[in-house]
DNA sequence: CGTTATTTTGACGAATCGTCACTTATAAAA
DNA sequence: TTTTATAAGTGACGATTCGTCAAAATAACG
């Protein structure tokens, strides 16, 4: 018989070291920096091992990529808990997301990568599922601010919008705003006038008013409400996010 | 002396030939089944005299990219081209968009990966520029009309927007529920109950009414204007779409 | 200790990229 | 016409990289 009971819990440890090295790697010298002969130079464990847990390289990505979604989905859960109105917490959930784009850049951009069917294609089923999963999760916390939004009365369906498409339009709205405006992706034409903090609130406070989300934007003072998030909300956040920058 | 005048012409359509194998072969076996050699073996040049038009495998496909931004923006302006408000035209322009995205998959999503640092980054500097530049007429087709719709009185300025602002906000919206919505992309949870036409619509005119663009949605059959699009502005693009979708 | 089941290993084959020394083609000069 | 200079084309080659697999190492059990 092989080590059961002392290895189950060594192998998950192994796993989440295999990973941390790849991004560790990825984060230094680029996406297509990341090679399995590297890292294997990198890491106590030989190519062997390393192909006994990821059936090939985009499986790593894979698995990176769905941490990183799970670390997202907790950004959103904390965001929603913000102390104020389901407009100002719907917000926070895009703020949330900007951030979590500025703080792991390599994760971010790795969620989209690892959208391509290049990748996707080539991973495991089983990170394929677990994807799936947690990219529904990701969706159930903003429509959960959604329902509360409704039942409190700020703001009502209209034109035979539902919940589901709601959500999907805030939340398509932030991922093509950050994208644009990521510093990871080389500068746009457009990049070199616009801030990305400043563009996303904007898009974002177009589209609630567009969807009559009170209080609408001239009714309210955002610039203290996002005072707030990053005082209250993300103090943590926006601390390692100005050490990120003095280096 | 070299040939001059006789080979500046066949230059340039030899690199023409070139991309449009290129993107043959990755529209029938995905990014990934483009190889330098299986170009090669599918083109009457050697890989040298490839290497002579592009430094590297990511030239090319910022290449591709550059040629597809062009097309793009052809179709932009035939977009701000229809017979209607202003407001009409920069929802033609979102729909213009999209139909290139469904015609033209791959040249799509190569724009996305075009600027991706670990392709734009290997690309040459003058593909580099010509990107940049590319882009930056794409924008302006877009300004052009919002300059239509101030003068035109179909919509105001507020909380300090510029022109600049309000053409990428509606770019970087149109961008994310595209790209979220795509076939090419291996279908997120939402996808399943999600049709791209019909929610690039709604979160196109979700901001349009954000921004107070006139007519609201409430008050005009978009609906109408959107079989216009269909009947009068892209009839060939509709009907190549209806083959596409055939076979 | 010996046997059996499992994990680990790294050398290997296949595929790919980009280079470079050499060949071919063309046009001006003799 | 022949010669020569210069540009363009070629494909074999070295260098990487990926993923496999037979053999070695390890652990449990009799």
């Amino acid at each position: 018989m092989p080590p059961e009971t002392i290895n189950r819990c060594p192998l998950k440890t192994r796993e989440e070291e295999i990973m941390d090295k790849a991004l560790e790697m990825m984060t230094a010298q680029g996406v297509a920096g990341l090679t399995i002969d590297k890292l294997v130079a990198n890491v106590p464990y030989s190519k062997g091992t390393i192909y006994n847990h990821f059936t090939c390289k985009e499986d790593i990505l894979t698995g990176l990529c769905n941490r990183s979604v799970q670390n997202l989905y907790d950004l959103f859960c904390h965001a929603a808990s913000f102390n104020g109105s389901s407009r100002e917490k719907i917000l926070a959930i895009g703020y949330a997301y900007m951030l979590y784009s500025l703080l792991h850049p390599t994760e971010f951009m790795l969620v989209i990568s690892a959208k391509t069917p290049s990748i996707f294609e080539k991973a495991s089923d089983k990170r394929r599922e677990q994807h799936l999963a947690l990219e529904h999760k990701l969706l159930d916390s903003i429509l959960h601010v959604i329902s509360e939004g409704l039942t409190e009365g700020d703001f009502k369906l209209q034109n035979h919008l539902s919940p589901a498409q709601v959500a999907f339009a805030l939340w398509s709205m932030c991922f093509g705003t950050i994208l644009l405006l990521h510093e990871s992706l080389d500068r746009c034409s457009v990049r070199t006038e616009m801030k990305l903090e400043r563009e996303l609130i904007n898009h974002a406070n177009l589209m609630l008013d567009g969807l009559n989300w009170q209080p609408y934007t001239q009714a309210h003072d955002w610039n203290e409400t996002i005072k707030q998030y990053k005082t209250d909300l993300f103090p943590n956040e926006i601390r390692q996010l100005k050490q990120l920058q003095t280096t």
